[in-house]
DNA sequence: AGAGATCATGTAATCGTTTCCATACACTCC
DNA sequence: GGAGTGTATGGAAACGATTACATGATCTCT
């Protein structure tokens, strides 16, 4: 492979002459850099990024560490970090953690090792030794999505409280009281903030939260099926079923399917995290939509302000209420 | 940052010796071998993989260029890719094309210069310049789902062809004969191959294939609805309406919907590509499913055999029939 | 006991860039 | 015409690891 040596050989000028063409620095002749730039396209040399990045100790690339990729939320969020780093000149390296802490430490090492100038993490469970560590000693970290309590990192998330509340007042104008809520995990600071805003807003509409209509589940397909049939088997089940994200909704679906039941007329449905084909469903799904493309950017944007030394500000964006058919035709104004 | 120089420093030996210990080579006596992991340990020290890399002219890891995360398709693919990878102790950089020449070309450089172990592209469109070059010089590429004719390229794809004759041959079995289809772009392998299988297939099978019936669209949802709203508002509209791809399947069945038509009664919907929420549609859509784990697995030791000398070959697997509900009943056996 | 083999360790070159500093040449100005 | 000021270029030292080769110590065998 071509180096800069050959390029300057080729075009009978010094290596520094070469670099100085490449990074356009405005100290070269008319007449060199033409025969430098000729050179180059003769030999199509490429530049070595590596050899670039250990002397300018900066790597122009960013890690993303996030739960699944599979799951539409995080897809859509990588597609948006993707595209932010891009214009800015960055790549990204995305790790599949697979909600698995241990593996998420497998990546937090890896990109450290592999030199990424900053970290975006959507954090999974709590904090490991690792990533308390590697935010102590100052790497430019931004968490996205999550939170992880007592450690000073700025973060990127949204914020569903009035979304819910929002969600809540629907369903009651709609005239349902019995609502019951399939949770997330409480490690997460996602799970428990929406189970916290849930029961407020019940609290602020005067409705009642018997202890059995708020189950945890995982964030996963079979947990939403497993606790959507154990409310439905309740002696006075719910009349509304509300999932904490998009994959227990899915499976809270299946289960209302197998039973026969109609959604909206024996029981609604609705969700947070609003995803692509809820809207093709049949009826279209109530859900409670975060900004993930907006999430994504800002996530980009305040890191490469810590990256870039400046200070920087959590960012909180809210979470809006999308009104559809699941839980009934909606009232007209 | 902690460098070799200061673990070698800490434990009293030079930096050959700790590199020795790091690379765990056999030639170091068990005392200095504790000795520099407790100055390891002790300084925090983290190898630069930078450093590392331009010395032994290998990063470890792979580049996957795909046509857009958001497709679940690629997503799934993309998901296999890092798993396997990961196995095999490489980090895999995605880049999203977004189905466009120059963007994929974007990729394919930054990665090059990143100085990718080896490259596993979906191919967008025809062969750009750059991709020539870079075949032709020998870079380690493996081509994924898709392939371009003319160009000296193992590659990794499934072949839809056999089940796309079941699928016929199954919606015949059910009574209908008028099918439509939604073909892929001409210019992808993919779109090429399904649209002269389902030509063979109607052949095969002994049905017509009337010109009106087969229009191409992009492998985007926007095209899936016009042209599904054009096949309805024919004269004598088809019975069946099978989409080239996921996303235009699901246009086709927003222009269904809008319409009032019901499935299967109105209008058979079948589609290729099997995505995991076609299972909770109502109903659940009949699918051509690819084997989008397995495909990314496969490619990632084809291009592992390449990076190490061994000779590959190509490899393609079945696409296989799934039948649900949205082409009618299923016969009883 | 001395030659030769084996083993642990150190010295220094190297990978492909960037960049500090020196240099040489051409101006301008008094 | 010599001092001063730019300006274009080159030489060489980094960056942080790996590794070929050298070295000195210890062991084995006759």
């Amino acid at each position: 492979m071509a180096g800069i040596k050959d390029v300057a050989a080729h075009a009978g000028v010094s290596v520094a002459t070469v670099s100085r063409v490449l990074n356009d620095s405005p100290r070269v002749s008319e007449k060199t850099r033409d025969k430098v730039q000729a050179a180059v396209r003769a030999l199509r040399y490429r530049p070595n990024a590596v050899a670039r990045s250990l002397r300018t100790e900066a790597t122009q690339t960013l890690g993303l560490i996030i739960g699944d990729i599979l799951n539409p939320f995080f897809a859509v969020l990588a597609r948006a970090v993707e595209d932010e780093a891009r214009a800015a000149g960055y790549t990204v390296v995305i790790g599949n953690a697979d909600e698995r802490p241990e593996q998420q430490d497998h990546y937090v090492r890896t990109l450290l090792e592999q030199q990424v100038d900053g970290l975006l993490i959507c954090p999974t469970a709590e904090a490991t030794p690792l990533v308390e560590d590697c935010v102590r000693s100052g790497s430019p970290v931004v968490f996205l999505d999550r939170t992880l309590p007592g450690l000073e990192v700025p973060s990127v998330r949204a914020d569903g409280t009035a979304a819910i509340h929002d969600l809540v007042r629907h369903i009651q104008r709609l005239g349902r009281r019995r609502i019951a809520f399939i949770s997330g995990p409480e490690l997460l600071s996602t799970g428990r903030e929406r189970t916290r805003a849930f029961h407020e807003a019940m609290r602020a509409c005067g409705l009642e939260v018997p202890g059995e209509y708020v189950e945890a589940g995982d964030f996963q397909e079979a947990s939403g099926r497993a606790i959507t049939a154990r409310f439905l088997d309740l002696p006075e089940p719910p009349e509304v079923i509300f999932a904490g994200d998009n994959l227990m909704a899915l499976g809270a679906l299946d289960e209302i399917r197998a039973r026969g039941l109609r959604i909206p007329d024996d029981v609604a449905l609705a969700s947070f995290d609003d995803v692509a084909w809820f809207l093709h469903l049949d009826p279209p799904i109530t859900a409670i939509a975060q900004p993930a493309e907006e999430l994504g950017r800002r996530a980009v944007r305040v890191l490469l302000d810590r990256v870039e030394g400046h200070p920087v500000e959590s960012v909180v964006l809210p979470a809006r209420l999308v009104i559809r058919r699941s839980c009934g035709e909606t009232e007209s104004k």
